[in-house]
DNA sequence: GGAGTTTGTTTAGGTTCGGCACAAAGTAAG
DNA sequence: CTTACTTTGTGCCGAACCTAAACAAACTCC
């Protein structure tokens, strides 16, 4: 017996209980919907002697706090429960953002709270090797200042990340070049500064997604579909049970080519009318009869002009135009995907601030049932969503298994 | 101490191991990839031990054989394992499909085999209840000749199922009323008849592509997109991880809207060139200039006319149109859902079975990425996939909880 | 201040699974 | 046919994890 065939021999040395619930319960704390030490008791749907534990432990690994001090809580009757927060002292991730206007770096910790932050930095190369690592030289400085342990790096790029690749399709707004493999370059530059824990890669608006819904506008939604436009172009995003719905290879919620005005303005795609050419911030400065600034202020440009001349007839019917087609973009993708929020950001928000009622009667009207008629349609509510979204991501092995992850 | 709050007193008694793994292992079997111990042990990833009595469980459980005579197989080096099959006797499940042509009962066995069916019968009322009595009839007929236990029904229906309610939105080729509430009145009908187990509806596209994930072209598959036509209007689904994505109300994938064609036929949801309106039979003979027959028919009609007469110009013509209306429309569910793999039924097969390098390069061209353009695109393969489908459902409470379905 | 309510804690016990040793059943080679 | 080797099945033990139950603690309400 000496070619055995059994090798999965993983000594677990560990004597505490609940550990196998740690990773929700962590998750519970890190959205806010585990307030209390009860409250996670009947969230988890185990006993109370095991939430104790499972929060114990969690204490232990100086991800939260338990405040069990008598009279910490009280308001309603019987034994005040402890109360449950996340360790402000504990470890955070690095969170990195690239734009077409600059790029900025912070640090967030659990609850995704920014607790450093980087002011907006303009790029001087278009080379993704240099400016990644002046990115990631922000970010390390941001570390040494704060002394605090550093447990993942996640980095947002306004491009779809195939996957497993990890390599950016169309990074346009960059003047990056296609294909360039981003993942493995970000996480160069991270253990060449020096910083510890994995680094990732994701898609700006599917970053964002996922900090709304874990803690923006998007929270407690089961389907929720995210739709924004920055500079050119439209992004997507779907979140499915807290999880990004990526797709096979990362390339899901491309919806910039659903064709939303057959009348319309030709693409780069071959066809016309295309989302992508007829809700961005190009489109309505062009609609409006304006003269386009440089690309990495369009959306500052389209956002002034919409809060201080919509009073223009030529604004307004500019706004106007594009909500009908941002309209019936949703519409198909509300049919297809059948969400139970929707969550706008960037030009695409500012719409239906400047106009809610007509954008989402023309999402009733084009969407099949009147249930899904009435899908929520709302704007985003964190400030660098996509920062926050980049540290969910750094994040997510901690969340998914906290022994592992800091061990 | 009266009123105590713990409540969950969920005493069990059983005294086997591998109960936990009894669902997924179940299910392994099912769809075929766990042909012995030794594949379902790795599969599972548990030790040896535990896969033996999570087999020896679901045998004495009625819904496995597991042949452990010496000698039962061999072939490689080693002692060969035991195989794993389906039990042939064990208990069946009732499945049935409503279409525009009439109704069919069956009793399907685990693995997805058909152990017996009816004929396909005509539709004589336009009454919901009238008609699921005479399906749900028959299949109670089909149970008592067989003898065998039942454990559940399943129905298929062309129309959207709204979830949690179970109506059917739009069953128009049955001349149903809209928010028919179908799943109710099947419960009702297979209660009526004496049937036991659960019974369940839905929609027959999704029920489709479950079938063909589980047991037909679809298997293995991470993300799987099945898009049909039947008599009127286009159906979409999509398997995500072996479960039907059907969104937060069941209304997802109603790809039926997306528009393929700026110029082409209008459409009664408003737009004009929707894909419903320009890829199902109704479309093709029109673009081939022949006269539709009745609505039950247009399928078959169809596919005769391609069969028989694609040497035809006017034939070939109107396929090659038809071929780029759905070429443009998937290359559009590929972009928003990045499918690994693309299943077409219904007239969309034939069109493929026409001319499939075209339909793959329409696709190829449309969609944004070389490697979504590659995405394979196949004939669906199985017969009957809805009613399969039916079953599928059925057989899913089992499939979660072997334990608590039989008992 | 006592009754009632809710939560935290301790203890005991049970279920499930992995590790391990060994037996069983095949192939490969002489 | 025998021996060596490979692979799989089985029984036993203990660890890990969780529930149940009883009790203690901390609040509200009257």
């Amino acid at each position: 017996m000496n070619g055995r065939a059994d090798k999965a021999t993983t000594t677990r040395t560990r004597l505490e209980r609940g550990r196998s619930a740690l990773g929700p319960a962590l998750e519970l704390v890190h959205t806010g919907r585990a307030p209390t030490r009860a409250v996670l008791t009947t969230e988890l749907g185990v006993t109370r002697a095991t939430a104790g534990a499972v929060a114990a432990e969690l204490e232990a690994l100086g991800l939260i706090l338990v405040d069990s001090r008598p009279g910490a809580a009280a308001g309603s009757q019987g034994r005040p429960s402890h109360r449950l927060a996340v360790d402000d002292t504990g470890p955070v991730v690095l969170a990195a953002q690239v734009h077409a206007d600059g790029f900025r770096a912070a640090l967030v910790a659990l609850g995704g709270r920014t607790v450093a932050t980087t002011p907006g930095c303009v790029i001087v190369s278009s080379d993704p090797a240099q400016v990644l690592g002046a990115v990631v030289a922000e970010g390390a400085a941001l570390l040494r200042d704060s002394g605090r342990r550093c447990v993942g790096a996640g980095l947002a790029v306004p491009s779809a990340v195939a996957e497993p690749e990890g390599t950016a399709l169309n990074p346009l707004h960059l003047a990056w070049p296609a294909g360039a493999p981003v993942r493995d370059l970000f996480v160069e530059q991270v253990r060449a500064a020096g910083i510890e824990g994995p680094a990732f890669t994701g898609n700006d608006v599917n970053l964002a997604a996922l900090a709304e819904h874990r803690h923006g506008a998007g929270r407690g939604a089961g389907q929720l579909l995210c739709v924004a436009t920055g500079h050119r172009g439209v992004g997507g995003a779907l979140v499915v049970d807290g999880r990004l719905h990526t797709g096979s290879s990362g390339l899901a919620l491309e919806v910039g080519h659903l064709t939303v005005n057959p009348e319309g303005r030709p693409c780069h795609c071959g066809s016309r009318g295309c989302l992508d050419v007829e809700t961005d911030p190009l489109a309505f400065l062009d609609a409006a009869g304006r003269e386009p600034g440089p690309e990495g202020s369009l959306l500052q440009q389209s956002r002034d002009l919409l809060r201080t001349e919509y009073a223009d007839r030529s604004v307004r019917a500019a706004a106007e135009e594009l909500i009908d087609r941002l309209g019936q973009g949703l519409a198909g993708l509300v049919n297809i995907l059948n969400p139970d929020r929707v969550i706008l950001g960037g030009l695409h928000r500012e719409l239906l601030d400047a106009d809610p009622a007509r954008l989402r009667a023309v999402v009733a009207d084009r969407s099949l049932w009147g249930r899904s008629g009435s899908v929520p349609i709302l704007a985003c509510t964190l400030d660098h969503n996509s920062l926050v979204g980049a540290a969910e991501l750094a994040w997510q092995p901690v969340l998914d298994d906290p022994l592992a992850a800091l061990t």
